[in-house]
DNA sequence: TTCATATAGTTCCATTTGGAACCATATACG
DNA sequence: CGTATATGGTTCCAAATGGAACTATATGAA
């Protein structure tokens, strides 16, 4: 069966087609993810920034990403208890939990990441290396430029 | 605060950006159709899907989706109990329940829909129509190349 | 200093989710 | 034909979700 419906009528092509691309790529990596290291959507939120950016807080994660505080606190306390990240206290603002990624932490990340990878080459497979820089300048410019419609809500 | 961390040095740079991108976009709008519509997830799938093609089953959308077929099948019950949709039955196959838009469900859609254009607009904002023309092109070309990858799982 | 207000993080709880079991219909094979 | 197996759809139920209330800390104003 088609997977992909009536592309020419869409009333929004572009977000469709991302959306469609983004959720057969997360997807099945997330469920393998649950399955095999017992780490969920939140869980994966907070490894992915956290290696993106050492140090980041709960809150910050959570504007970040756009998931609900609540999802990211079990998700901090989990990995916390599994080792797999360190809970620092922030000396100046003692309200503050600045998070580190352990070794375990990146161990766990290190074993997830590749299924990742190997999706985002599957997804860029049809186009070539002039396509994908393209692709790449036009990507950074729409991100660049969400910062006024991309509000925290 | 930087929405959008660590650019240069992400490993999934693509799908990282898109994601971000779906992200905001779809988020809000659909947290707005929630409350406006009682339109959740699930219930916009539908509406959307039948949108583009006429006659789907639930079936099929969920394979277009992704989504599993219990979040669909509710969401097909609710949508036909508020008059939203039709439900048939295929006489051919007495199994199958092809789903038709009612007058009801294009309301719904057509008062929800331009909230998705409006960010979809916002987002495309930093792009020249050579740029979306690009776009378009690069996007098709992924779509059209997933039949090997995405997987309904 | 005291009070009011804001923010980081946790907990509560009603609702949603989604995998699995299930029911109805269809199809393939002996 | 009858039996086994597959498929569309629903239901069940344990688990996840997320908005709101709450606790602890911070900050600004009187």
């Amino acid at each position: 069966m088609d997977l992909e419906i009536a592309l020419g009528q869409n009333p929004i092509p572009y977000a469709y087609r991302m959306a469609f691309l983004i959720n057969f790529l997360r997807g099945p990596v997330l469920k393998e993810a649950e399955l095999r290291e017992g780490v969920n959507r939140p869980d994966w939120t907070v490894l992915l920034c956290l290696s993106l950016q050492d140090g980041l807080s709960a809150q910050e994660i959570a504007a970040i990403s756009g998931q609900p505080k609540a999802s990211l606190s079990r998700a901090v306390n989990r990995l916390t208890k599994r080792g797999a990240i360190v809970r620092r206290r922030d000396a100046r603002d003692r309200r503050r939990h600045p998070l580190h990624l352990a070794a375990e932490g990146k161990a766990i990340f290190a074993r997830i990441l590749p299924g990742f990878v190997a999706r985002e080459q599957a997804m860029l497979a049809p186009l070539d290396d002039a396509e994908r820089e393209v692709l790449d300048r036009l990507l950074r410019k729409m991100v660049e430029g969400s910062a006024t419609w991309a509000k925290v809500y």
